[in-house]
RNA sequence: GGCCCGUUCGUCUAUCGGUUAGGACCUCAGGUUUUCAUCCUGGAAAGAGGGGUUCGAUUCCCCUACGGGCUACCA
């Protein structure tokens, strides 16, 4: 079955980390099967909407590469379908004018210790087009002042389907009324939902498991008006990392990590804090669902070819950021050098400088492994492009300075070995043993003298793509320092 | 409170009645490496509790506990 699968955020605020899983969740299923993959702006309620929310989404799904085949569709621009359609309802006796303002509505919930429910049974003890004369109800709302809501049948056993859990029952007697036309003229998002999906053709519905409660009354409106529902999944939450409830922003802030794909205001976004697409991607993917096998590193190619929905997990998933980041670090290791320089526009930069393209590419396979974020990248470059800004202190007198001043002397003296270094390796060993100055300090004493740390790639190497003329000029430095 | 959903190592998860309960992250110990990282080997680490059903339950059913969601003219 090909289907169309639709990722319907509220721009109310920012796109976070768990609307873009359940974007990838509706791009994985649309595409599986050869189907679109569609946006839908879902701006019903105008009071919330936040300016550039929708940019912000779709600046995330861009750098994400979730693209859109479809849409935005906005629902704020499709007031006369929703009109229409309600209309049907009402001729139909199967939704109905409801007046009670927010005061009385507010009272009923207090006054019942709020288990007041907007059902059957109280419906004929509110004001609306059943209590009050066709008369009223008329000159009512000429004034405006209604809501249309929805009639939940009296006893029912309410079976819904949903893909991951399977099939679930509720009783209608536990459903509200719910609002479907607010007095603003929009809809809320129980009937606009229903109206675009089917108006859209949606074969798939993905969204959070926050929607799962209102289930039954969205399938109340498929068969009001004779449609068959699509299919829906669930999908469960995540969960912050520690403590209990859902992954927020505060969470994400105490935690060191970012929440949005990418940023938003003051706060970065995983793309601006060195993740990858694939990544975050890869990382999402794993949090409520699993392949076959043991297989942990997928591009979003691979996503497509081994999703199967009927993998999905049914319970929430903490947000692990160390995980996130070795799904990082897995893609960044298989990337091209090419395409790592042109991530990491000032790496790229620093090293143009000094080196030609080929020497550059040379750089980033030596340093490949050792990233697990963009910003990593920059970090190690360093080492190629400058001579180390200060000395770890420890180590100096670990290896002691008289010890340093030997090994660098010894370089310094022999300096025509300094382009050849297997040549430098080997009259270092003999240099050693002679001087009775292990070979693990002179590595040391080396390496601190070109990285400033014990840290950083192959030594040699680093001697060979800096040059001799660099390299002396560190070993002078560090003699000039001690 | 009510309704609905869920519950396997610290975390993400595999297991579709019979397994030494597997993998990955994390962590620890070794090894490789001139160092760090990578990589390799190994260790520690789990079926919420109680009842059933069954020759046999992590797996099926029930109860309890715990976690989550919903309970707006918000989505």
């Amino acid at each position: 079955m090909i289907e169309r699968a639709r990722f319907a955020p509220s721009p109310t605020g920012p796109l976070h980390i768990g609307g873009v899983r359940t974007a990838l969740f509706n791009y994985l299923i649309a595409k599986k099967s050869g189907g679109k993959f569609i946006l839908r702006i879902e701006d019903t309620d105008s009071k919330r909407t936040v300016a550039g929310a929708e940019d912000h989404i779709k600046d995330s799904l861009k750098w994400l590469g979730l693209n859109i085949d479809e849409g935005p569709i906005k629902q704020s621009e499709r007031k006369v379908l929703y009109k229409k359609q309600v209309e049907k309802l009402l001729r139909r006796g199967l939704a109905y004018y409801a007046f009670d303002t927010s005061a009385e509505l507010e009272r009923a919930r207090k006054e019942s210790n709020g288990e007041f429910k907007y059902n059957h049974e109280t419906r004929r003890k509110m004001i609306n087009s059943f209590t009050v004369s066709e008369e009223e109800a008329r000159s009512r709302i000429k004034r405006n002042g209604y809501v249309i809501r929805m009639v939940v049948p009296e006893k029912e056993t309410i079976l819904v389907n949903d893909e991951i859990r399977g099939s679930l029952s509720f009783n209608s007697r536990e459903i509200e009324d719910k609002v479907i036309m607010k007095s603003d003229g929009m809809p809320t998002y129980h009937f606009a939902n229903v109206v675009d999906d089917h108006d859209m053709k949606i074969t798939s519905v993905v969204r959070g498991e926050e929607w799962l409660s209102s289930l039954p009354s969205h399938v109340t409106l498929y068969n009001y008006f004779g449609w068959s529902p699509p299919k829906f999944y669930h999908l469960p939450l995540i969960l912050k990392s520690t403590g209990q409830g859902k992954l927020s922003k505060r969470d994400a802030e105490e935690q060191g990590h970012p929440i949005f794909a990418v940023q938003w205001e003051e706060s970065k976004g995983f793309k601006e804090s060195g993740y990858t697409p694939e990544g975050i991607l890869n990382y999402l993917a794993l949090l409520g669902w699993k392949g076959k096998g043991d297989d942990e590193k997928y591009s979003l190619n691979d996503l497509v070819k081994k999703f199967d929905s009927k993998d999905i997990n049914k319970s929430g998933a903490r947000f692990d950021i160390k995980k996130a980041v070795w799904i990082n670090h897995l893609h960044l290791r298989d990337f091209s050098s090419k395409k790592i320089l042109s991530l990491c526009g000032q790496a790229n930069t620093l090293l143009e400088k000094n080196y030609s393209s080929d020497v550059c590419e040379e750089i980033i396979d030596l340093i490949k492994e050792r990233l697990n974020t963009l910003f990593d990248v920059e970090k190690e470059v360093l080492v190629f492009v400058g001579q180390p800004k200060n000395y770890d202190k420890e180590v100096i007198e670990k290896i002691t300075r008289n010890t340093i001043y030997n090994v660098l002397n010894f370089c310094k003296l022999n300096e025509e070995l300094i382009s050849e270094p297997t040549l430098l390796k080997e009259s270092l060993m003999s240099f050693g043993s002679e001087k009775q100055i292990s070979f693990g300090n002179i590595m040391k004493t080396l390496r601190l003298c070109m990285v400033g740390s014990l840290s950083g790639p192959d030594l040699f190497k680093i001697i060979d793509i800096i040059g001799p003329e660099e390299t002396l000029h560190r070993i002078d430095s560090l003699i000039n320092k001690i």
